[in-house]
DNA sequence: CTAAAGTTTCAAGACTTTTTGAAATCTCAA
DNA sequence: TTGAGATTTCAAAAAGTCTTGAAACTTTAG
């Protein structure tokens, strides 16, 4: 008799985790967490450590470690049992405010970052009066055309953050050689 | 005197592109390519590839396989100098069409891919009247609202791809019991 | 056609990240 | 306070990824 027999998990639900564990690391994540965050979501109860590690085939130490990434991200959720000593976990169902989230603790810090290089990079070139170097003033100009662009996606980020609807155009149409 | 004191490379740009090719892994691209991209985009001319692995510290294996992955996203374009034998590089300006181009032809496929493994799920699991088994409703119903999910998702980026402007809303407010 | 210059490929090695398993720590009940 | 069960930590191993360098291949000039 099979490991995962009487839980009532199906490989169905298995493939589902996996393949979202593939989205997960698209989106930068560690594949565990995908599978784990899926596993609880399709579960009626919430589940032990335990029975996520039989599920998954990951150590229990593996499991604690992914289990307190989802934790920290607000993925999943500690729940208690009454009468049970040891804990319990639930998906957060919500993905939209997952998302919400990421874009918003990891996305934004990383654009704001980008910004930051290009204003240090401005910076340490070599000064010159415009026109002095045409190499320079190239250069300067792609600089400048990068930071605007790392503007309108933060302000883009910013929008979905909040739940604005956002509007891709600006981006597109953004003119290389300013005119 | 340094390698790369006559390239007219400053160090600023090179933190620059350090910078891009992070940001550029986050989106599932390897860092070599961002820098690479970044290196060409600030040069006010095309560049060999020999120039490239010189300023950047790459084999030239290294960057061959790099430039070959960024001229097939459309990154990096080949160019010509009369008389000159080898090949030159030059970055592709539009960030928003790469961009446009990475969500068409990357995260649409994901997308997709992801639809298709809940279909087969949703075939596999057991098959019982509903209500007869409280846990494979439970099941069934969250596999349909991943379903939801993913179809919408997919518009999100239809619409990003063709330049529509979007409304996340409906993803934030989408309930997890239907009702 | 040959040779030289340039480019691509690929197996081996270097490096990075992830996973494991065991020990340490924690927690609660008695 | 003690001890059993549960969780966390962490160093070592495994897995996975990236880079290198040499060889094979291509292209063009002579």
């Amino acid at each position: 008799m099979s490991d995962s027999a009487n839980s009532g998990v199906f490989p169905a639900e298995l493939e589902v985790a996996d393949t979202v564990g593939r989205l997960m690391e698209f989106w930068g994540f560690k594949r565990p967490m995908g599978r784990m965050w899926t596993l609880l979501y399709l579960s009626p109860e919430p589940l032990g450590a335990a029975e996520i590690g039989a599920e998954l085939k990951m150590s229990a130490g593996a499991v604690s470690m992914a289990l307190g990434e989802l934790v920290k991200w607000g993925a999943v959720k500690k729940s208690w049992r009454p009468g049970e000593r040891r804990d319990f976990y639930e998906a957060e169902t919500s993905v939209g405010k997952l998302v919400q989230r990421v874009l918003r603790e990891r996305e934004l810090t990383l654009v704001r970052e980008f910004a930051e290089a290009l204003g240090r990079a401005e910076a340490e070139l070599p000064e010159k009066a415009a026109g002095e170097s045409a190499a320079l003033d190239f250069k300067r100009e792609r600089l400048a055309h990068l930071r605007a662009l790392s503007q309108l996606g933060e302000g883009l980020l910013r929008a979905l953050v909040s739940g604005q609807a956002i509007d891709p155009t600006p981006f597109l149409s953004m003119r290389d050689r300013p005119s």
